[in-house]
DNA sequence: CGCTTCTTTCAGAAATGTGTGAAGTTAAGG
DNA sequence: CCTTAACTTCACACATTTCTGAAAGAAGCG
């Protein structure tokens, strides 16, 4: 585990305080999007670890808070899919993972959202009626939303073929 | 301003709950996209007022909050330009009115959301390099959010066509 | 030019959110 | 089956956010 630390004692701390720059960094701005703080800082260190993963201690010891608090984003994460969690055999620990390197996928994936969205809207429509000028408003909002369900698909669909594309040439 | 009132008293009043309900709905889920609690209620009474804006005496009587609560919605509403202000000419009540009927545009005219990101990314593949996995991980994301800047323009003009020939035709 | 009406600013109270420590739960290993 | 390591849950303290009331600031109108 350890490097050579024979001339320069402090390249590991600076590393590490350079990783823990771009790891806040990002954090506060998954923040910024509406993530909670906790979560955020977990997603963003797992996402600058070099395997993708790390364990409870590791997490907890790196963002500097209490098992606990890893607990509770860690949940979060899991439950909107943007983490997995692995148990190492022969070993209470366990590790965490993002998931894949396309967790962005779940960034579009709010499916769940949009029908949120286009139930509330729907119910507006219904309730103020299209011979309203506020119905006819939110209905435009409601075409919208559709649009967009039906538009996410093919954009991501583009995105894997963009993908590919950029990984054979 | 009032309506008939011989028959039935109480029809004001279950118009004006229904339309608190929607209200309510709708601005929960604005909550839910990130804005905070204000700014989404009176965006929401916006949209949902038959006009498309309401003045600030109305906004504070109708969400039953102070002026001062208004005011610092307002504020913040204008600076994403989801509301604009008039002045009612020859009074000193202002009027807010919601960004005509494609306020939705503002959702995705997150540029300088993706900008941010963008720099954001860079700055990660930068410090740990395309040699470790880590910087591969994140320029996969960079690369990603380069996709969707390009994508979200000829969305919007996707959005543009299908809405046009849906009032045409 | 002062009066009045509406809006904004600001300090602080109330509500809300967030992380900790301690106790509780689960499961490996002797 | 008991011990112990690891994770989780929960009550509470601390920090932050959010709204209000009061006072100050603009702008029409006499």
């Amino acid at each position: 585990m350890d490097e050579q630390r024979t001339d320069n004692r402090t390249d590991g701390d600076d590393e590490a305080e350079a990783v823990s720059r771009f790891v806040e960094r990002f954090a506060a701005q998954l923040v910024q999007a509406g993530m909670t703080r906790m979560p955020s800082r977990v997603f963003a260190a797992l996402l600058s670890s070099e395997l993708g993963a790390l364990t409870s201690a590791e997490l907890s010891e790196q963002l500097k808070v209490s098992p606990a608090a890893v607990s509770g984003a860690v949940r979060y994460l899991a439950q909107v899919n943007l983490v997995s969690r692995e148990r190492e055999p022969g070993s209470r620990r366990e590790r965490y993972r993002v998931q894949g390197d396309q967790w962005y996928n779940a960034l579009l994936e709010r499916d769940a959202f949009l029908r949120n969205w286009q139930t509330t809207m729907r119910e507006g429509v219904e309730q103020f009626g299209l011979d309203t000028p506020q119905g006819r408003r939110i209905n435009d909002t409601l075409e919208f939303f559709l649009f967009l369900e039906k538009e996410l698909g093919s954009l991501m669909q583009r995105w894997a073929a963009h993908r590919a594309e950029h990984l054979g040439g």
